[in-house]
DNA sequence: CGCGCCCATGAATACGATTGCATTCATGGC
DNA sequence: GCCATGAATGCAATCGTATTCATGGGCGCG
């Protein structure tokens, strides 16, 4: 016993298999009582076209492939802004009658591409790859391909990239503080040239600055590895320098949380004493004492963005970077200055 | 220009196309030195099968779907357990060749078995559908489905189900509550027919107790909704009965942490005079204060039970339903009984 | 009333790989 | 020296659907 096709369902509706297609299709080249007597039919016989069949024939296929980076993908830390990020795309996509082939790995093969070379996806979305910017830069180049990464946007750099506009959240947190009276702001993060990121965040705090025509003092300026240890160890740095400062944009929340931490031991309150915001909004901030004041990333937003853009490229459209415009979530961390 | 096809391989090669597809395979038919030219030649021009073909002509398909309830399955408090799993069974899946089809939705229409019958996946993997048990029932039943559903099992229910072992957690718990000297311990939480789950958490309890000849008095025992406030206000009513008890074993971790509050409240410290032990272990409970003991599911070991049950039956080999054993972690809500 | 045109449909083919069967060639046993 | 044997390969028929081209019938218009 085999499997239904068309023609079977053409046969019980007494007419040709072509016309069984056209009709599924909604092809106006049906009659309309035809259409409805197939539709009817084939759904009374659970019929439904067969995916294999249609890719083949058709040349097209509706899937995209979603990659997510082994490692840091499902990372506890960052999990719950990539689990959103992964469910919104998959809506996304599926809104526009796309599926979603998930896989996790390291980039290490060259089956990147082969997802779309085997005809498995028409387009592949990249999440978490922030350290394979270099190999990325290659493949993204290929002729036939369809690539989306999710990443720092940086102008001039081949391939197509969608991510949080990183500059406007160091500046909207930035203005903030100002906002609150701040007038001595210093900076927390590794604006080293392997993440970009970090560094538009602190180029939005610079230009908040400078608006506000303040200098940006080297001195308020520390590297932090982003992490917690990596922020608390910065503030010590801050703290030992002497330099005067009510408040600090820290360019994790990771960061953030560190230094909130060797303030406290310093005798330093927060937010009374020293503001402090952060930025990723990771979810455990807003439970600590104080919730941090901290920068947001629209994941549903980038969803949508990063599936349209990936559609456009599909099609054949030219097709830009995107910049997502964050927002900034105010809670108890930051205070007006005494 | 159009895509490169096996055939062109062939030319390439000198063979004809059936030798490439078979050298490409590893089939023994073809001579080693033939079969490594050919694979040679295919890679250096980045030629890789077209899956759709394959599955059209082969009547096979290396896809496995995974559905996610829309809403409980990306839900924040949930979420990191079945991020976990998700990646988990991706990981099993890519294991054994398999990709994972991704897909958010309520089971609304009939499109589970869609995912089938249109030949886009060889199994479905059903995850957070705990409302669904009666409409699961059915679908499970279809003759050519294969679908495998992570939840609570239940003896003699059609279907196939691979779960945690709620009463060995239940049981653990318990033990462990025991071995630290305390003897009356109650237990909150819905046991109604609604939550399986909790049914045989309680049941684990009810054996410990019965094991160490203590009886499984019925006033030590409060019906709770498995939120936090469903655990303060059993914990009240546990208060407001005047009896006496030094442990509280807890349906969930939620419910935990509602009645740790009620408790603390009340003026009773945790642990040093109550001893309460959660279930799930959400991360948060890690960092509470004190730091829940908790029961643990493996999600690594979970990944790898669902995907090889449902590889068995997709090869058509019997498949039982699986049990998977839970592990009770240690921390600071717990306490031998002064 | 007749010509042509459009609408609805059917027949036939191609998409690219898998696979049963036929074919070729070399080898060995008798 | 000839036939049976087996290894290696080629031939050709699918898999189920989309789509092009051909066809027939109804109808408007002159």
């Amino acid at each position: 016993m085999s499997r239904i096709t068309s023609l079977d369902i053409a046969k019980l509706a007494g007419v040709s298999q072509a016309t069984v297609s056209r009709a599924l299709r909604e092809s106006p080249l049906v009659r309309p009582e035809t259409r409805q007597r197939v539709q009817r039919i084939a759904r009374e016989h659970h019929y439904s076209v067969d995916s294999a069949a249609r890719n083949l024939r058709s040349r097209r296929n509706h899937t995209i492939a979603m990659l997510v980076h082994e490692e840091s993908g499902m990372d506890s830390a960052i999990n719950p802004f990539f689990t959103s990020l992964l469910a919104s795309i998959t809506q996304a996509a599926a809104a526009n009658g796309y599926d979603v082939l998930l896989s996790l790995q390291q980039l290490s093969e060259n089956w990147i591409a082969d997802y779309e070379t085997s005809n498995k996806a028409a387009g592949i979305i990249l999440l978490g790859y922030g350290g394979y910017r270099d190999y990325i830069r290659k493949v993204a180049l290929l002729d036939d391909a369809h690539v989306l990464t999710w990443g720092p946007v940086v102008d001039g750099q081949p391939g197509h990239f969608v991510g949080c506009d990183n500059r406007q959240g160091g500046y909207l947190a930035t203005r903030h503080l100002l906002a609150l009276g701040h007038r001595a702001i210093a900076f927390l993060g590794d604006t080293s040239d392997d993440y970009p990121e970090f560094q538009s965040r602190c180029r939005g705090y610079a230009q908040a600055l400078a608006e506000a025509r303040l200098p940006a003092t080297a001195n308020l300026q520390c590297q932090a590895p982003a992490s917690a240890p990596g922020g608390a160890q910065a503030a010590r740095e801050l703290l030992r320098r002497g330099v005067d400062f009510s408040a600090v944009f820290c360019a994790s929340d990771l960061i953030a949380l560190g230094a909130i931490r060797t303030f406290r031991d310093a005798g330093r309150n927060v937010p009374a004493q020293i503001s402090v915001v952060g930025f990723d909004d990771i979810p455990a901030v807003a439970h600590t004492t104080p919730a941090l004041t901290t920068v947001r990333q629209d994941t549903a937003l980038a969803g949508t963005a990063i599936v349209s853009t990936l559609l456009r490229l599909i099609a054949g459209q030219p097709a830009a970077s995107r910049l997502l415009a964050p927002s900034l979530i105010v809670r108890e961390s930051s205070a007006r200055r005494r």
